[in-house]
DNA sequence: CAAACCTTGACACGCCTCTGGTAAGGTTCA
DNA sequence: TGAACCTTACCAGAGGCGTGTCAAGGTTTG
């Protein structure tokens, strides 16, 4: 059998049993389950735990973070609703051209002005 | 004067005065100071607030994942790294089977194998 | 069969988030 | 000047995260 049990997976990739149960349960790495139940951990999945170590300690982000960017990929309204708000910074991206970055601005302030114009008082 | 108080702000946008406070802790909306220090709110800082509220509330995430999302923009390295290792997730078709299957893995990682090769045992 | 695994569920603890307060002190303006 | 704002800096409390541990019970295997 070309797997590992959870505690075999822990010990090698320095995590422990507990948190591969968390991992798996934040549905960053889901195991294979033999007939009885038991996790299975094949060569992909160990090298996914080690790179996730490796990426949380880097970036110095949590598993939180890294199922949010999940969602992100697999939720296409999410990723729109956040890049447009995030866009919508008085900051100009560097990687637009000008003349679309303009008509991009236009288009979007005339659908905010009618919402903003009646904020506007002293 | 185009630009309100954060009471004021916070009123008309339904935020409180201590989460105007918090959401630019957070980096999220950092308005004008006066020169005494106090906060102005303009009419672009007020439609991002009201469209920071529809957004967290109509995907029930919160500030932080808002700030994460505007890391992974300002953050090329990160955006990357977390993109990698998603993309890696093992998604293994049923109707592979289990040796094609190991061998396309091998293909795929194959310097990584070397590193987890001495897991496979049991 | 018994040891040594595995499973889920729960309690616990420290730290962070979100949100509301309050206190001490500076600013604005009638 | 005094009321009514504003500022920062704390305390507080519920809830989530990261982690360990323990209990009750199923599985595997010598």
């Amino acid at each position: 059998m070309d797997a590992l049990t959870i505690h075999e997976a822990a010990e090698i990739t320095d995590w422990s049993p507990r948190m591969l149960r968390y991992i798996e349960r934040a549905g960053l790495i889901e195991p294979q389950r033999s007939g009885a139940g038991y996790r299975l951990y094949g060569p992909a999945e160990l090298q996914r735990l080690r790179t996730l170590r490796e990426l949380v300690t880097r970036f110095d982000i949590g598993l939180g973070e890294v199922g949010f960017a999940q969602r992100l990929r697999s939720d296409a309204d999410l990723a729109v609703a956040i890049d447009d708000w995030l866009e919508a910074k008085p900051r100009r991206p560097q990687h637009v051209p000008a003349a679309d970055w303009l008509r991009w601005e236009q288009d979007k302030h005339s659908k905010l002005l009618a919402l903003a114009g009646a904020a506007t008082h002293a």
